[in-house]
DNA sequence: TATCAAATGAGAATAATTTTCAATTGGGCT
DNA sequence: AGCCCAATTGAAAATTATTCTCATTTGATA
């Protein structure tokens, strides 16, 4: 495949890939560059959208598997919006929280984890294990808080 | 409507409605019950099914339709899972979090916010503001657990 | 008890996601 | 550079999830 883009973010998603023995292709790169370079987080038929502008014909079908298999990988999160609607970001695999802009669904990163060393010792008591967690803060990006 | 339930739940949640000015009907009632006697979060398909236990004949739309009222009123509260399905939990309002069992999809209340007091300085000052926060812990409960 | 806006049910209509399977392709190996 | 083949993809069908429409019903108020 032709290389027009390529960068930290694609190097990075190509390792990742070859140390699990998956396939680089351009389709799966044309995701991350699409969500990498994006500054606010996409639904999937914008990603095919995005997708299908670089690479001409794609399957939906092959979005939802990428996607999918990304956020497996921590290369892809997935942030859920109030109205049930999805919306994905690119995530560099390190725990890292984000803040969404309820008006343009804008994502920041919010790398400071609020639970990190928070005290679970009066719950865990009553036997519930925790294991892992979701974070995702609302609020206004400068933009949108200017235009309103 | 025959009530065969009625407990501080359903008071709460007829109060809030009241409150409002709207309908407490037949169908509200029961969701609010089929919620809060349920230790496990349910879909809109198992919410849908023991409502028709309860009342007979109901349109899954009315379901759909109370559950988002409900979220609006902060009677429940919507979880996201992993597999990209949704739960749905009682909530009476305050503000709370859940922890949910991988396993079971059970829901356990989770009171101390992670973040009530924590310092959104550092990201503020590049103009997010923060309005809101969704958190969300994973784990396993006890007798999930204990059956692994 | 009459009134009427609010709420519901049924089913159609959309939207979201998954499955199937034949055709294509990336990457390892000459 | 060409071969091989399991992994991946595309297209369309099949599911599943959610919303909409509108005629009918019902809760709350007087
Ligand atoms: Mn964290
Ligand atoms: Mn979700
Ligand atoms: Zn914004
Ligand atoms: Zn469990």
């Amino acid at each position: 495949m032709k290389k027009d883009f390529e960068c930290t973010q694609e190097s990075y998603a190509r390792e990742v890939l070859r140390e699990k023995g998956l396939k680089s292709t351009a389709q799966r790169l044309a995701v991350v560059h699409v969500l990498h370079t994006s500054r606010k987080s996409l639904s999937v038929g914008e990603i095919h959208d995005r997708v299908k502008d670089m690479l001409g014909t794609t399957g939906l079908a092959t979005i939802y598997r990428t996607l999918e298999m990304f956020e497996g990988l921590g290369i892809v999160k997935r942030l859920h919006f109030p109205d049930g609607g999805h919306g994905y970001a690119f995530s560099q695999g390190e725990h890292v929280h984000h803040m969404v802009c309820v008006d343009c669904r804008g994502v920041f990163d919010f790398p400071e984890c609020p639970v990190e060393n928070f005290d679970y010792a009066s719950v865990e008591k009553q036997g519930f294990r925790v294991k892992n967690h979701f974070i995702q803060l609302f609020g206004q990006c400068v933009k949108c808080a200017e235009a309103a």
